[in-house]
DNA sequence: TCGTATTTATAGCCTTTGCTATATAGTGTA
DNA sequence: TACACTATATAGCAAAGGCTATAAATACGA
C-alpha cells in the first residue's frame, strides 16, 4: 500500500526536520573542509577555506564566526582556523558519512563522479538509521 | 583508490551546485504539495499549504508569490492556488523522484518510516543520472 | 627595521526564509 | 443586506548566507 494517507502534522514535521538539517549542513561542510585542510596542509587558512567552499573570502570569515559561536572551531586572527574537540568529532562523523553515501551510491550503480557530486547534497539528510542501513547493505552484498 | 585528490575548483563547484539545488528545493516542495492538495481536495488553499508545509501562513503566502514569479503557479486572491503547465510538470517530476528515492531506500534496507523522513531532504539532491541508476537498480534486483 | 605585498577583518548591502501582529477582503447567515 | 467570522494579505523584524569594496594587520624581502 504505497498510498497510506499522511497526516498533515506528520508531514509538516518532516519538512521542518529537513529545514533544520539544512541549517546544520553548512556547519558540517565547513568543519569537514577545515579538517581536511588541517590534515593535508597542516593549517586551515581563511583564503583556502573560501576557495574550496566556492565562496568569497568574507563569506568564509562569517561562516567561521558561526563555527566559533557554536563551539566547533577556534581561530587566532591572521593565523589559521582550528577545530575544537567537538569540531573534530563532527568532522570525523561527517567524513565517514560522506564516504558511506558515496559507496552506497556506487554500489547501486551510480557512476563514481556523479556519486561524488550528489553525495555533497544528499549526505546531510542521511539519518543515523539510514546510515546504519547503508552500512549493513554494503556489508551483505557481494 | 578512494583517495584521488580533488581539485579545489572542482570541489568548489560541487558545493556551489549543492547550494544551487537547495534554492530550488523549496519551490519543488511547494509545487508538489499544491499538486497533492489539488488532487486530494480539489483545491489548494493557502492555509492548508501552510499547515502541511509546517510554516506560518504568511510564510506560505510569500513562497506562493515566488512560485508565481517563476511561472509555476497562479492564484486568485482569496480563492485557491493553481499550478501552471510548468508547475504541474514539475510537480509530477518531483513526485516521481520522491517515490523512487523512498523505494530505493527501502530496497537497501531502510525502514519505511525512516525512508519517508530522509527522502524529504535527500530527493532534492538526486540528479537525473542518479535517479536513472536507482530505477535500473530497482528493476534488476529480485 | 621598513615598506610593500598578502591576508584577514569590517562595513554595508542584497535576497531568502522564517516569524508575529495587524489590516483587509470574502463568505455565509441572520 | 449587514455583520460576524474566517481566510488571506501586508507590515515589519530577524537570522543566514551571499556579495563587493575597503580597512587593518601580518609577513617578509630588501
Amino acid at each position: 500500500m504505497p498510498d497510506t494517507p499522511v497526516e498533515p502534522q506528520q508531514q509538516a514535521d518532516r519538512f521542518s526536520r529537513a529545514r533544520q538539517m539544512q541549517s546544520v549542513a553548512l556547519l558540517e561542510d565547513y568543519v569537514e573542509m577545515i579538517g581536511d585542510l588541517l590534515a593535508d596542509l597542516g593549517e586551515a587558512r581563511v583564503a583556502d577555506i573560501a576557495e574550496r567552499m566556492g565562496v568569497a573570502q568574507p563569506t568564509a570569515t562569517k561562516a567561521i564566526a558561526r563555527l566559533k559561536r557554536e563551539g566547533l572551531a577556534t581561530a587566532r586572527p591572521y593565523r589559521g582556523v582550528f577545530l575544537t574537540e567537538a569540531g573534530t568529532a563532527l568532522a570525523d562523523r561527517v567524513r565517514a558519512r560522506h564516504r558511506m553515501v558515496v559507496e552506497l551510491l556506487i554500489a547501486v550503480g551510480v557512476p563514481e563522479d556523479v556519486a561524488e557530486m550528489d553525495a555533497e547534497g544528499i549526505e546531510h539528510h542521511v539519518s543515523k538509521r539510514t546510515l546504519a542501513a547503508f552500512e549493513e547493505f554494503l556489508k551483505n552484498r557481494e
